[in-house]
DNA sequence: GAGATTGCGGAACGATGTTCCGTATCCGAT
DNA sequence: ATCGGATACGGAACATCGTTCCGCAATCTC
C-alpha cells in the first residue's frame, strides 16, 4: 500500500528542472570545482536555490549524483570506443577520457575522505562501473598483443586516478606521469 | 637596515596568548577535528577571535603552526624513548604516538590535498623531521637484532600514515592492521 | 475549465572566516 | 612612580555559505 497506486504524474516542469540542475552542476563544477556555492549552480541552472533543495535533500548529494552520471558516461564511452577503434588506441582513448573526468573533479578525492555519508556509496559504484570498463579495454589490447598482460585493470585505473589528482593541464591531454604509465604498458 | 635596529621588545602578553593560542587550539582540534571554528579556538584560549586573527594571518596557518609543533615533538620523542627503552620496544612505542598524532588529526590529509598555499611547506618540514627520528629507531632496532633489516624508513611511516587515517580507536591504541604490520617487522 | 496539488523563487536563518576599530594594556623614558 | 605612545586586545560587524520556509505560480486530473 506504498507505492503501487500511482497518485500523480511527475511534474513535467520539475522533471526539466531536474536534468537542468545536473547539467548546470557539471559545469559550475568544471569551473570552479566541487566547491562552488549551492548559488551558483542555481543561478547557471537558471532556478532558485529552494528547486535546488527540492531535488537534493543536499548540496552533497547533488555532487554525488553529478559524479555518479559521469561515471556512467565514463564507463560507457569505453564499448563505443573499442568499436571505433584498435584496441591499443582504445584503451589510449579512453584513458585519457578518464584521465579528464578525475583532473576537473578537484576536490573529488577530498570529498570521498570527508566521511559525509553521501558519499558512501560512491567508491562501490565507481569500481561497479568503471572496472567492467576498464577491464573489457585492458583485455582486448592484451588478446591483440598491443599491452603487456597480466595488469590488474582496477589496479591501473587507480594508479591513473592517482597521477591525475594534481595536473590542472588546460588543454585535454593526460599528464605526464600518466604518458610514462601507458608508454610503459604498450609493448613496442 | 631591515632588522638589527631592534625597534622595541614583543609585548609579553602578545608572547603569552601566541602559546596559549596554540595549546587551546591543540585541544579544540583533538576534540573536533581540524575543521573546528575559529571561534572556538579563540574561546578556549580565553581570547577574542581578532588576537587569534593577529598571531595567525588565517585559519590555515594556525592548523600547520599545530602540525608544525606535533611533528616536532613527535619527532623529539624519538630520542628520549630510544635512551629509556630497548630499541625494539622503543620503536613500537614510537609508532604508537606517531599513529594517535595522525589519528587525531582526522582531516590532515584533506587539508594537505586542499591545495591551500599555508599547507605547502607541510609535506617537507614532514620528512625532514620524522625521517630522521623513525631512521635512528629502525637503525637501532636492526643492528640489536630484533627487527628485520632492510627496511626502507619512511616508506615505513607512510604506511603506517596511510593505516591510521580512517581508526577513531577510542583508546590510543594503533589500529589492527598497524599491529600487523609491526608485527611482522620484528623479527620472532 | 476548476480545483487540488505539486513545485518554484528567493527572502530569511544560523554558522563560519575575516576585518575593523575603539579601548585596554604594556614598555621605555623621565 | 608616572606618563605617553606604541602595541595588542575584544568582539561587533561584514561577507559568504548551506539550508529552511512559505506565499505564490504552474501543472495535472477530472
Amino acid at each position: 500500500m506504498t507505492s503501487s497506486d500511482a497518485p500523480r504524474k511527475v511534474r513535467a516542469d520539475a522533471r526539466q528542472n531536474l536534468d537542468t540542475l545536473l547539467v548546470a552542476a557539471r559545469t559550475v563544477f568544471a569551473r570552479s570545482g566541487v566547491d562552488a556555492p549551492a548559488r551558483d549552480i542555481a543561478a547557471e541552472a537558471g532556478v532558485g536555490v529552494g528547486t535546488l533543495y527540492r531535488h537534493f535533500p543536499n548540496r552533497a548529494e547533488l555532487v554525488a549524483a553529478v559524479f555518479t552520471t559521469e561515471i556512467d558516461a565514463t564507463a560507457a564511452a569505453a564499448t563505443s570506443l573499442l568499436e571505433e577503434h584498435p584496441p591499443g588506441e582504445a584503451l589510449d582513448l579512453w584513458i585519457t577520457r578518464f584521465t579528464r573526468f578525475v583532473a576537473t573533479k578537484q576536490g573529488l578525492s577530498a570529498a570521498l575522505r570527508s566521511g559525509d555519508p553521501a558519499f558512501d556509496a560512491l567508491p562501490a559504484h565507481f569500481t561497479a562501473k568503471l572496472g567492467p570498463a576498464i577491464t573489457s579495454l585492458l583485455d582486448a589490447a592484451a588478446a591483440a598483443g598491443e599491452v603487456r598482460p597480466g595488469v590488474d585493470p582496477l589496479e591501473l585505473l587507480q594508479a591513473v586516478g592517482d597521477l591525475s589528482h594534481r595536473a590542472p593541464s588546460p588543454d585535454g591531454s593526460p599528464n605526464p606521469m600518466v604518458r610514462l604509465l601507458l608508454d610503459g604498458l604498450h609493448v613496442r
